[in-house]
RNA sequence: GGACAGGUGGCGGAGUGGUUAAACGCACCAGACUGUAAAUCUGGCGCUCCAUGCGAGCUACGGAGGUUCGAAUCCUCCCCUGUCCA
């Protein structure tokens, strides 16, 4: 398959680079590139940046990170870049409040992390994982003041972003002003070929290609991604906003959340998250309309689709089975988390129980629960709130919480 | 440095001495319903105790003090943010 990719015309490798891009700027440029790259046999130098905070991966990521796999099968290195430096000094992304600073153990441990979530998707073998620290912090004081001389106030006030917050009275930081400045000297250092950021990112994106001509270098190639909606299927995918699904979440969990999204926002994922050629995806959508295809049913084939990207497929399967027994039939799953409580107490409150095993948030939340009916024990709906249980050892009780929340417990000595 | 405006629960945003654990919206949780963890409707949404009552205590409106029977609301100092002037 990859090697197939690799003998495409410069035509076809464009198409295939294309898919699901919200701009290339510019796309003369990108054409060239790949044009010499064929001829010379030299890989183009593809970077994308990431956040060393954040290293929990969502699936909104992955249309960026499915992006820099279509360059890899076309033979390009693809760098990986960790924005350490900026982690180091404290990232405020938006304007929330300023981030602890990262220890260099902790970017490593980050770093890790992010290994083993993309290399579920891109080539471990050829991957190029870079920090910019790297240069950054050898650039030293002086060399950054010089690299500020290479850009204007009134230039990097035109983002959006800062133009916004000045009109809405909110505040700055300096140092965020000059995040777009070190993003386009990685670029600058890296001697990038071609950027990817989602569209958000679209002016630190141009920053790097101004530089670069400051720096006498060829402007990269600019390609942004749409931003994927969150399962709310309005705000994009955040972890802040609640919204999100990610990959390293059980494939019941990614199961239900794909569940959740709306019939709607389900074809947009198949076309962000899935390789489903755009076809597929309108035909199905036809066939929903008329009624011959079942909505569900085919929510439950994405499910499965981007689930099978992390697990085996016998574990996708699995997931959907088990979604039909809780959320259809009323079930109980399979795979119930059992928990062991020793208590020298035989007595037990009911809501201090369920707050101690982390069924409820606290004793208040517990009486609420057990109060609106969404306690069952054994199948038997508690709605008596001063409840109490009669614990002895060897007993076993299946606590069931709201719709999804279970737990076995056994009573030790 | 000066003038002015502002800092309220996860977020947005009311509230200028008491009936305010704090309107309203969003988010969230639960129940009903459903093809679904969707939509919709209903209820809930600080903690703890008692036990179930329009109960009791504690914590909460940037921070620290103070005035008062009583303060998110008044006073003092401090911290933070924005706007304008220099």
């Amino acid at each position: 398959m990859i090697e197939e990719l690799k003998s495409l015309s410069i035509a076809d490798q464009m198409e295939y680079l294309r898919k699901g891009t919200v701009e290339i700027i510019r796309e003369e440029e990108l054409e060239a590139r790949l044009a010499r790259s064929a001829k010379t046999g030299k890989p183009l130098r593809v970077k994308t940046g990431f956040d060393p905070s954040a290293p929990d991966l969502h699936v909104g990521h992955t249309v960026l990170i499915r992006k820099m796999k279509h360059f890899q099968d076309l033979g390009h290195t693809v760098i990986f870049l960790i924005g350490d430096f900026t982690g180091m000094i404290g990232d405020p992304s938006g304007r929330s409040i300023t981030r602890k600073q990262l220890t260099p153990d902790e970017i490593r441990a980050n770093a890790e992390t992010y290994k083993k979530q993309i290399f579920k998707i891109l080539d471990p073998e050829t991957t190029v994982i870079d920090f910019n620290s790297r240069w950054m912090s050898k650039l030293g004081s002086a060399g950054f003041v010089r690299l500020c001389g290479h850009y204007t106030v009134r230039r990097i006030l035109e983002r959006d972003d800062f133009e916004k917050r000045m009109k809405a009275q909110e505040p700055i930081s300096m140092h965020e002003l000059l995040y777009p400045l070190v993003q386009g000297y990685d670029s600058v250092a890296l001697e990038a070929d071609v950027e990817l950021g989602g569209t958000d990112q679209k002016f630190n994106l141009l920053v790097g290609r101004d530089l670069q001509r400051e720096y006498n270098q060829p402007a990269q190639v600019v390609l942004t991604m749409p931003l994927l909606e969150g399962t709310d299927g309005v705000q994009k995918m955040s972890k802040s906003l609640g919204n999100y699904i990610g990959i390293d979440e059980a494939p019941n969990e990614i199961f239900g959340k794909v569940m959740s999204i709306s019939d709607e926002l389900m074809y947009r994922y198949f076309e962000l998250v899935t390789d489903v050629p755009m076809s597929d995806i309108e035909r199905w959508k036809k066939e929903v309309a008329s009624g011959d295809r079942h909505p569900m049913a085919l929510k439950g084939d994405l499910a499965v689709r981007i689930i099978e990207d992390y697990y085996d497929p016998d574990q996708a399967a699995a997931a959907r089975e088990a979604f039909a027994k809780v959320f259809r039939k009323g079930e109980i799953p399979e795979d119930v988390e059992t928990r062991e409580l020793s208590f020298s107490d035989s007595k037990v409150k009911l809501s201090k129980l369920l707050a101690s095993m982390g069924l409820a948030a606290s004793v208040s939340e517990a009486n609420r629960l057990i109060g609106s009916g969404a306690v069952t024990i054994d199948g038997e709906k508690a709605t008596d709130t001063r409840a109490e249980l009669q614990l002895s050892a060897g007993d076993e009780y299946l606590f069931k919480v709201g719709k999804r929340r279970f737990l076995r417990v056994v009573v030790g000595e």
